[in-house]
DNA sequence: GGTCTTCTATGACCATAGTCTTATATGACC
DNA sequence: GGTCATATAAGACTATGGTCATAGAAGACC
């Protein structure tokens, strides 16, 4: 690796570590690039050499914690276990982390809806696994015959995000994990009275 | 009334008038606070003794626009229809009109979030529509027994959010409103196999 | 190890949302 | 209709995110 490639990754961390530092102890509104670039030793126009705005920073926050996620859903996805539970399990686990640092989670919240489509709109990385469980359980009758398996998981989707909403800007400490999982049930069973019930 | 109510319902009208032209005309972000205040003689200060932010002009425009869907909203909610159809159109209602203007939508709907739970938590009115119209039919068999109306009400909700949100940051000009319509189905027939299937 | 090219750092500078102090217009009261 | 209190207008000023032209460091090539 050449010098300069060294220390431009230096730089980043640098940036990334005394950012995160700040933002912990005065909020992300409170900190501005300023302070920032002072602490970490280099001029303010350099910040905006590594991120283009303040709040691409929260994008690099996210992705570390991701990786920490992830590596539990992947575990999760491998277990021979009904779809049902599985994408219960999933969220779940998801939405734990979240619980664990709601500033962050509601500002990368905030972040991700600005920009939402600015990029080459690639779904929502839930989504696609949620869409691919409900693919391969099809065959196995856990979910009905020649249902459109795009808008179910958008409807489990969205009802994720809903609930992690309703919870981020919630004062009252309702669990969120609690509180999916009971809608996801909802969701397989529907909410419709059957036949029989509306005949009564 | 007096000449200063007078004066001061005119300055908020002279505002509300100018800037919504040239949000028309320019967009949001590329118009000013001060090209709003020139144009409407008045000065910046004076801008933000009705405003607390720009941002808050959105909250005006929509609660404009609301009123007009409000009116057929009602008139449908009159109707003596399954709860499913009428969901289903309320829902299909509001989303053609916000339809009609998709940057002024997607702004609010930014904006909405942002400000999402600062004040008192009400819930969004379309949500308060659905919990309503789930409730009275609940004693009708047409809504399973013994369900949780709240987080029925949520799961419409959301994934009536969600397809907004899909919507409005696509570029291809797929129907929101028929969109929305086919997952509400979904949700009251719900995703999962029958026994019967799955046994299969 | 000198020279030339290219990538990176820098901070003065700009744009603009929002504040604050001061001036002015309005209305109440005599 | 003069005087005082108060609501409103005003715009100079501040704070801060982001740009840009220039200087400097790293690497390539001889």
């Amino acid at each position: 690796m050449s010098l300069r490639e060294k220390k431009k990754i230096e730089t980043r961390n640098k940036i990334f570590e005394v950012s995160g530092r700040l933002f912990k102890e005065k909020g992300f509104e409170n900190t501005t690039v300023d302070e920032i670039t002072k602490e970490a030793g280099i001029g303010k126009g350099t910040f905006f050499n590594y991120y283009p705005t303040k709040e691409a920073l929260l994008v690099d926050f996210v992705k570390q914690k991701e990786e920490l996620v992830y590596d539990l859903v992947r575990n999760e996805l491998k277990k021979n276990i009904p779809v049902r539970e599985k994408i219960k399990n999933v969220l779940v686990l998801v939405a734990r982390s979240n619980e664990k640092d709601k500033e962050m989670t509601r500002l990368y919240v905030f972040e991700y809806l600005r920009h939402y489509g600015y990029e080459e709109r690639k779904s929502h990385s839930l989504n696609l696994i949620i869409h691919d469980l409900l693919e391969k359980s099809a065959e196995k009758g856990e979910v009905k015959k020649g249902i459109d398996i795009k808008k179910a998981a958008d409807i489990l989707t969205a009802t994720y995000f809903h609930s992690l909403m309703e919870w981020l800007w919630s004062n009252t400490d309702i669990s969120f994990s609690e509180d999916i999982s009971g809608k996801i049930d909802m969701i397989f069973d529907g909410i419709g009275g059957s036949d029989l019930e509306r005949k009564k």
